[in-house]
DNA sequence: CTGAAAGCGCTTACAG
DNA sequence: CTGAAAGCGCTTACAG
């Protein structure tokens, strides 16, 4: 059927228009229904998009109707639970918006890997861009994206460093929550197997606070170099290691770090959670698979990805309008998972206070 | 230092081209290096550039060069950690080529979903398309693409069901790799909580093959409703329920779906692996952090992620010089990895063939 | 080494 | 209800 016997090349509208009998014009109006076409008119170019496979083309349509419909998301991990749930949330919403999602990741906060990420999504003309802001390559990126450009954060409650909208998480509400729970169970002193990022200390900070405020005692304190069992199983091994009175609760950064401190503790000799208590963050669907089954703290990465689309398709119409700023959207609330990692500590294990 | 006191516009080539003094070819030249351009205008159009924040328009660039410089793929699933990673491996790859990568979620088979994503992803004009064929979903929208899109597959070792190139998984080797190490530690009668979808069989077939062929015996076969836990240790109720002699081995369809198979043996009160061995598939990084450390089959999914992208490069470059077909890549050959979960069964556990 | 002209595929006024 | 013309931001010949 094709003129030529080499490959299809892909149709334009003009090729949509030829065959329809119909002026490209047409062709567009029956795609956005932005004017009445005649029924017979309308069937027929149906009929050849039908035919041909066409598919129009976004950057020819951007280009002059000067609306992008891709939204650029960056972050520097797609794997991670946190990173990857929030960004399927943002998908999802950019989905029913009709807008496809290009994503690109950081790789670090070296000036030129910021700049040449930057460059790629920006490169793409995005209507806007989605930021996750869970780590320092997060915020230089941030950091680094021009003001022409609409942009939202994904941010621990206290938000970006930069003055954008963001889409606040309460993580410190969390670490609140967490700490106050293995208080309730009777333990005195917290023990902090960290995240590996400064940028989300946020959460630690709410274990501190609460603890303090108790008047009970923050142990000791590792970090974790990644968002990695291996990682939080390392970092136990040292804490363990250098704790001169025995354990009985740790706070974990995540819930794969948790089960690296879960590992830890076996080859110790360590019960969970007769002899320690371990909560975990962000209830990755493991935490319930675990063994004991792991409380830790439920934050709810799909609405805020859903929420950060949510916010940049407020920003991108304020933009077009110049209109003034756009408010912050609400923090998301995070929710405590009582399970089987935690207990009371065991009558004598945490040696009374001197004095 | 902007002329309007209004929000800044993006900046195009010939804003930076008036602001350097020179024409819209000479700052195109200084980006693409077609051409010699002499030292001091090169200066000055850098220095406009890094002063606008200019970053081009990929649209605009597109339309005329006619060479895109973006990747779609499409997927049913963006956080089961098969789909993640392989995505993942694209990204990676596509980042290094200086490609933005464009992804849509496919939501289903029926024929609207399937057009409505392949219109979301085609409508951007990518350079090419990668789909990951490891469910009904992908399938369809594999058959939904047009012969004028290059399109890669990433599918079980049989291939897609239309005539694509494609990077191949061996998961029919890494079932019979599974089904190996439980012959040979003695079992003799394999149980199967199947994977929920049809399309990624082989992985089953693989252990029912090697399982029959050594006269050994399939046991209970359950599908799990999803790859998830949760229906895992649902898939293992039933099973357990439903069988009549003692279960001592179980392959899982994949590492999730076989923590959820410890939780439902726990409550059955059977020891893993004194009474029951499992083994899992995949290779996800709980597996070595589960309890008991899970005996797998480790897919590499970021090296099929990367071939993909690097065959789908071959295949753009082959449409644009109307070659002749290009060939698949080499197939994936998954590893087995022997940790916990698995052991010979008790003697007495499996009753002695009769006759 | 440099730039004026043409044109990629589309949509937006504009004129009927 | 319909189409001819202009132009979005860029790059590709082409001419100097």
């Amino acid at each position: 059927m094709n003129e030529s016997s080499g490959r299809a090349r892909r149709p334009t509208i003009a090729d949509v228009a030829r065959r329809a009998g119909v002026s490209t014009v047409t062709v567009t109006r029956v795609f956005d229904r932005s004017a009445r076409v005649s029924p017979e008119r309308e069937r027929r170019v149906r009929e050849a998009v039908e035919e041909l496979g066409y598919f129009g083309n976004g950057a020819a349509s951007s280009l002059v109707s000067g609306r992008f419909s891709t939204v650029g998301v960056i972050a520097s991990d797609t794997l991670s639970f946190g990173y990857a749930k929030s960004l399927a949330g943002i998908e999802d919403a950019a989905r029913e918006a009709r807008m496809a999602v290009l994503i690109s990741v950081a790789e670090g906060v070296e000036p030129d890997l910021v700049r040449s990420t930057v460059a790629l999504v920006l490169g793409q003309s995005p209507a806007g861009v989605i930021v996750l802001d869970y780590d320092e390559i997060g915020s230089a990126v941030l950091a680094a994206l021009p003001a022409y450009v609409p942009v939202v954060a994904v941010s621990p409650a206290t938000g970006p460093r930069v003055d954008r909208p963001y889409v606040a998480i309460d993580e410190y509400t969390g670490g609140r929550m967490a700490a106050r729970h293995l208080l309730d169970l009777g333990h005195r002193t917290i023990h902090l197997v960290a995240p590996p990022n400064y940028g989300v200390e946020t959460r630690t900070r709410g274990v501190r606070d609460e603890v303090q405020e108790a008047g009970a005692e923050i142990g000791s304190v590792v970090r974790a170099r990644e968002w990695s069992s291996g990682a939080g199983r390392e970092a136990m091994d040292e804490l363990l290691a250098g704790s001169t009175s025995p354990v009985t609760a740790v706070f974990c950064g995540n819930d794969e770090i948790a089960l690296g401190v879960y590992q830890s503790l076996r080859a110790h000799g360590l019960r969970i959670p007769e002899d320690v208590s371990v909560v975990g963050f962000d209830d990755n669907p493991v935490a319930d698979f675990s063994y004991p089954r792991l409380t830790t703290v439920d934050q709810d990465f799909m609405l805020v990805g859903r929420h950060a689309f949510g916010l940049l398709e407020r920003c991108i119409a304020a933009f077009e309008e110049e209109e003034a700023e756009v408010p912050a959207a609400a923090a998301i609330v995070p929710e405590l998972r009582v399970r089987d990692s935690t207990a009371p500590p065991r009558p004598g294990s945490t040696p009374p206070r001197s004095g």
